[in-house]
DNA sequence: CCAGTAGATTGGCAGGTGTCGATGCATCGA
DNA sequence: TCGATGCATCGACACCTGCCAATCTACTGG
């Protein structure tokens, strides 16, 4: 710790005095609200999520029409099928994007909601 | 691939006529843009950063007071002076964190700018 | 100059992650 | 019913990541 600082600067035991209350009760901020343990795990899933180029362009593949088929996408992103299955899990898990199997293939789409959320995470008000 | 399908759709090979014409110039969105492997990294980098339950915090603790010392975190983060440091380069390296040293201390601040592109990266427009 | 302190670096470990080939499961067409 | 196909799962591998103890570096105060 130390004893004395060299330019005045807030208490950090004050860190913002009630802002936690004004929270949407959907998508806490990590920007104006004061996050704990579960709130931080929650939100750092979420961008694990988006953390890796394929499925940043698997999730791009998908915003920009309206559903897409997983066939259509090892294609384009250049990886075997089960790596594609594998990220589309991922992605869905986390709520980011929705599959509907119709027949022998499966359709995703984005879930525009979900992708606001972690928006809102960044948002500085 | 497939030969026929049960609904109508867009083809994958025309996703969104000409919308990255349309980019701003400095932030790729995941939405609306068409992402090449660079940008996705570039991204995927930024997404990273985030996409760890200590390093939120850590940012949260940083974003809701002027500047934080690093000496202030180890307490409420509950981690070895080493592993603080290892998150705050980490913030660091991609821009959403920027260090000061004086004196013997490091003091800590967001970048506004850096978290505004990773959420515009997310935004539908 | 020297002892004390804040922070960065190193080394090592355990667990997580991306990738693919092989395989299993469900569905469609013939 | 049977072969073909789209997708999920499994197993294995290489690589990455979070963590800490030990150490190093830079700065302060005496």
């Amino acid at each position: 710790m130390r004893k004395l600082v060299p330019m005045a600067r807030t208490a950090p035991s004050t860190p913002v005095p009630a802002a936690d209350a004004v929270d949407v009760g959907c998508c806490p901020s990590v920007v104006v609200d004061v996050l704990d343990d579960e709130e931080a795990a929650a939100l750092a899933a979420g961008f694990a999520a988006l953390a890796d180029p394929v499925r940043l362009r698997l999730l791009n593949l998908v915003a920009t029409a309206p559903e897409v088929c997983s066939c259509d996408l090892t294609g384009p992103l250049e990886r075997s099928q089960p790596t594609i299955s594998h990220h589309t899990r991922i992605l869905s898990e986390v709520g980011l994007i929705a599959g509907e199997k119709r027949g022998r293939w499966v359709y995703w789409r984005v879930v525009p909601e979900r992708l606001s959320q972690l928006r809102a995470a960044l948002a500085p008000s």
